[in-house]
Formats: C-alpha cells, structure tokens, sequence
DNA sequence: AGGTGGACCCGAACGC
DNA sequence: TGCGTTCGGGTCCACC
C-alpha cells in the first residue's frame, strides 16, 4: 500500500527520468483512472505536455508541466509506475495507462485493484484541491509536536483513526501509523485527545522517524508495490508491529497482538503501548 | 460536527 | 482437489 515513504520513492525515481521531458503519446486503457471524463480525451490533453517537476503531497505525486497544469496521480493501494527504455513485450494485464516520452522511454502505469486515479488539474485549482484534503507535511519543517497536537485536540477518535485523516496529517497509511505508534509507545486505541505532552513528542519523533526510514529503506514490498525500475522496498524487513501477531516485541519479548482501529487491522505490544498509561 | 461503517476493487488466503 | 467465502486497505460518502 503506497503510503508517504512508498510515494516519496517512486518521485525520486522518476524526477530524474521526466523533467524537461514531453509527453509524446498518451494511452489510458481504463476508464476507471480518469472518470468521469473520457480516456481519449484525457490523453489528448496530456499529448504535448512538457514535464517541469515531479513534485510529492502526502501520497499524492504532482506532475507539473511547463504550462502550468498538472496531473495528480494517487496510487491508491497497487498503482505503481514502471520506467523502461521501451515498453516491454509482455502484455500486463493490470496495466492501465502508458506515456510514451519523447526520448522513446516508457512510463507505463500498473494497477491491480483498479483504485489509483489521475486528475488533470489546470494551475489554478491545484493548490485548492491539495489544501482542503492535506494537512501538515510531515517531514517538513512546520510540522512540529506543537503542530501536531493542535491537529488532535479535542477528537476523541482513537489517536490511529486521527492520525489515519490525512487532513489531520498527510501521509501516513496503515503500516506506517501502526510503526509509529509503537516506536511512540502509544497504544492505538487511545482517545487522541488524551495525549500528554511527552506522548505527543514521542509521537511526532516517531512518525519522522518511522517515515525517514522507510523512505531510506525504498519503501515496503507486501505484494505489489515496486520501484519504478521494477525493484522491491525493503522496509518490511524492518516492521517491528504490522502483521506480526504472536511475534515476541523487539522491545520487551511480550507476543505482539492483533485489534481493529479506524476499521484497520492494527498491531501492537500490549506490553510497551497500555492502553492506560502510567503517567 | 465529529465519528463510524460501507462501497469501490480484485487476488490471495482461508474454510469446508 | 475444488470451490465458495473472507480479507484488506485509501478515500469518499451516507448516516447517526
């Protein structure tokens, strides 16, 4: 599942790849990625484009042309991109788009649960779009313990529900909160409002943390996430929580325990994360 | 208004 | 072995 670190990694591949390339030739197989316009004509618009950036919002990836439109790509749970020199001979059935470049290179769009979706935007109604739907950046500057709790006062959904708004905070997904929350100490199930100061440092640090490592780490191959290039994450090697039910914490030896938060399955040390802390 | 649960998808895992 | 059922997860939306 593509969250923030999954997301940053697949810009960073691809930056590199498209700016100051133009979009030659444009192919949306599925009508699903772009309703309720129409394919053919989302390709069109997109044929001639010249690629200025290639830009992250919480999960969102940010294609900004040099005309000032963009295409927002979210990849949902299974899209991924794949950039080769030519499109490969074997026929994907899960592929979903194509973009042929002008340098004869393929960004070819892959999707197996068919929920990704790309929006063109024109310029003005980018920020707009982002803004009402995202809040903080997590790993920028202004995201802060004090900006995170001003964020969680006063909801009394579980501290993972709110961390799971992404307009609460963009770009944590399932895996990563989860991470989090024990790297936090903070048990998942825990009003957010209920938060003392030295939990929401804890939690803030963590989140940054859980978030840098995962980028450094190319992000976290389940299935079907991969690389641009065709590689895998490797930071399901380092999970200390998500789906190791009955695994002894890397903390304490307690077996890890399995509950449902946010109508997520949701992992965590019954030991190091009570639900009733001490102070 | 904030919180919760279902819908959208489809392959894999599960149960009998 | 085979086949029907359940699960999961990001976001939107209906409902309480």
């Amino acid at each position: 599942m593509p969250e923030l670190p999954e997301v940053e990694t697949v810009r960073r591949r691809l930056e590199p790849a498209l700016v100051g390339r133009s979009f030659a030739r444009v192919e949306i197989r599925d009508a699903r990625l772009v309703r309720p316009l129409e394919p053919a004509q989302v390709a069109g618009e997109l044929e001639g484009e010249r690629v200025a950036s290639v830009d992250r919002r919480g999960k969102y990836l940010i294609f900004r042309f040099e005309s000032g439109r963009v295409l927002l790509v979210h990849l949902r749970m299974t899209g991924s991109f794949r950039h080769a020199p030519r499109a490969d001979a074997v026929t994907d059935a899960h592929e979903r788009a194509v973009v042929k470049l002008d340098d004869g290179s393929d960004v070819a769009y892959r999707d197996v649960r068919r929920f990704g979706t790309w929006l063109l935007l024109e310029p003005e109604e980018v920020d707009g779009y982002l803004a009402e739907r995202l809040g903080d950046e997590p790993l920028e500057r202004r995201f802060t313990a004090r900006s995170l709790a001003e964020r969680l006062a006063g909801r009394r959904a579980p501290v993972k529900a709110a961390l799971l708004d992404q307009r609460a905070l963009a770009g944590l997904g399932n895996i990563y909160v989860d991470e989090a929350l024990w790297r936090a100490r903070i048990h998942p199930l825990r009003p957010a409002r209920q938060l003392g100061d030295d939990e929401l440092r804890r939690l803030h640090r963590a989140i940054r943390d859980v978030l840098r490592a995962g980028i450094a780490r190319q992000g976290a191959t389940l299935r079907d996430y991969r690389t641009p290039d065709g590689g895998r994450g490797r930071m399901q090697r380092a999970f200390r929580v998500y789906g190791r039910t009955d695994a002894p914490c890397d903390r304490c030896g307690t077996p890890i325990e399995k509950t449902r938060a946010g109508g997520r399955g949701t992992w965590y040390c019954p030991t190091c994360q009570p639900i009733f802390p001490r102070d």
